[in-house]
RNA sequence: GGCUGGAUGGCAGAGUGGUCAUGCAGCGGACUGCAACUCCGUGUACGCCGGUUCGAUUCCGACUCCAGCCUCCA
């Protein structure tokens, strides 16, 4: 039984999909005008294990993840590099793909880009100027008419009241009321616009959700799920706009991803204090990094440090440590134990991957056990486990691939290493020890640490 | 100020009205030529003050502190 936690009534409850069976999601993705950061990342994965997860148990999910590829910050920002917006935007979204696919986050199955979706987003406006919920302004912008919507403000729970006695933004003259947010923005010189029955323009950021959720999954859909900085203003606005346009419940479910913190305070954009996805990587390998995400449910804050990513790093080679000594592609034998029932407990309450990981753990051990007493159950052991963490994209890895790592820039290679390690075995085999713990001590000044077994002679490099 | 959420052992992080989270680190032992890996064992905990209760870290109330949102931001 399906239960998750729903930002618009603050608490937990079952999930009851609109289709029996079916979930369409809508996720807000990117604005792509800069790479993506961990916090996007955070969302990304926590969204990505999510999708997995409700697949791998049967449903069939229909997952959106849009695209804002015109906004003021990257008509700026194309500005400043002195390239068009489509070259900026085609860039980073590329650029966003790559680090998906290393983050080993599936691709949403519908990616609208806003620009691709004027008409959807003309004909909303034009629905909400002819329902009295929107106007045109003199200044050529479209304005959203807040107050006119009766239940503004019931997914953070804001009082209007309060809203405007709050409002701390230079207000534009054209409005009627403080409150009321654009729907379309009337051109300036040298920006892209598009025409429209108010004069040529382009999107306000809100609307494009609103048109394209409408668009690819409906009037009303399941789940609608964003990062922690959306739920005021921009996710109270779709509901403003989505439900006066279509007369008709927006999303049931919302789902909130928490915060990155640097220290005490939010990794953003604005505060600079950010490291993008493309940089981490640069210094941990990718999974480790999902791992990382996947260690905190993922509505608390998590704190992004080095000490951080070391510790997935060394949960990581624990578990790889434990696939790596026994051959793969078994098949499942029956195994009578209760680790499948609690890991989907787990997730199934919220999605709780912590708990869930910790059942991994306990199934970790036992597999070590087995291995120790040469069980027969190993293989079978060693195939759920890989199974159930993949329900969640973990452990697909081939365990040597994860543990040797790849050559760093003053890293032994593979070729180096086995050779020394001949060399060792020589001197062991001779018992010449001190020979043999020279060896051992240059590779691992090289980062390079031995295991001995019956077996042989294995390695890995320590990240 | 308003709205959300949080405060757990050295660190990270779940959870529960009365027996174990889990991981990392530590300590003792086994294995090993010595290690590493692994196994066995082990310690330390629930912000503060009241209340409910036979019993509260867990429920209720006050307090303190922290974070997110209230402005573009995932």
């Amino acid at each position: 039984m399906l239960h998750i936690y729903n930002t618009l009534t603050n608490s937990k409850a079952l999930f009851t999909p609109i289709e029996p069976g079916k979930i369409r999601m809508y996720v807000c993705g990117v604005t792509v005008y800069d790479y993506c950061h961990i916090g996007h990342a955070r969302v990304m994965v926590a969204f990505d294990v999510i999708t997995r997860y409700l697949r791998a148990r049967g449903w069939d999910v229909d997952y959106v993840r849009n695209i804002t590829d015109v906004d003021d910050k990257i008509i700026r920002r194309a500005a400043e590099n002195g390239e068009s917006v489509g070259q900026l935007t085609e860039r980073m979204i590329a650029a966003m793909h790559e680090d998906e696919a290393r983050l080993n986050v599936l691709r949403p199955d519908q990616e609208p880009r806003a620009t691709a979706h004027i008409d959807d987003i003309i004909a909303m406006v034009q629905a909400l100027i002819d329902k009295g919920y929107a106007y045109a302004a003199e200044n050529g912008d479209v304005y959203y008419r807040v107050e006119k919507f009766e239940s503004y403000g019931r997914l953070t729970n804001k009082v209007i009241e309060d809203l405007r006695s709050g409002a701390r933004v230079e207000v534009e003259a054209a409005k009627e009321s403080p409150l009321d947010f654009v729907l379309w923005k009337a051109v300036k010189p040298g920006e892209v616009s598009w025409a429209s029955p108010w004069g040529d323009g382009r999107p306000g950021w809100h609307i494009e959700c609103s048109a394209m959720s409408k668009c690819c999954l409906g009037d009303s859909f399941d789940i609608h799920g964003g990062g922690p900085d959306l739920p005021f203003p921009h996710h109270e606005n779709e509901i403003a706009q989505s439900e006066a346009a279509n007369g008709c419940t927006y999303a049931n479910y919302w789902m909130h991803a928490g915060p990155v913190r640097m220290g005490q305070e939010k990794m953003s954009k604005s505060l600079g204090n950010f490291f993008t996805i493309r940089e981490v990587l640069k210094h941990y390998n990718p999974e480790v990094v999902r791992y990382f995400l996947s260690s905190v449910h993922y509505r608390s804050y998590i704190d992004y440090s080095e000490d951080g990513l070391k510790e997935a790093q060394s949960a990581l080679e624990r578990f790889y440590q434990a696939l790596a000594s026994v051959e793969s592609g078994d098949a499942t034998a029956a195994l009578d134990n209760t680790y499948e029932a609690r890991f989907c407990e787990a997730m199934d309450d919220d999605f709780n991957t912590p708990r869930a990981l910790a059942v991994l753990f306990e199934l970790a051990s036992e597999l070590n056990k087995a291995i120790r007493e040469g069980s027969a159950t190993v293989s079978a052991l060693a195939a759920q486990l890989k199974q159930l963490a993949g329900m969640i994209g973990l452990l697909q890895q081939e365990p040597k691939a994860f543990l040797q790592g790849e050559v760093g820039d003053n890293g032994l290679s593979a070729e180096a290493i086995e050779e020394l390690i001949e060399q060792r075995n020589q001197a062991r085999k001779d018992k010449n020890f001190a020979e043999a713990d020279r060896v051992r001590d240059l590779l691992a000044d090289n980062g390079v640490v031995l295991k001995d077994s019956r077996e042989g002679t294995g390695w890995y490099r320590e990240q």
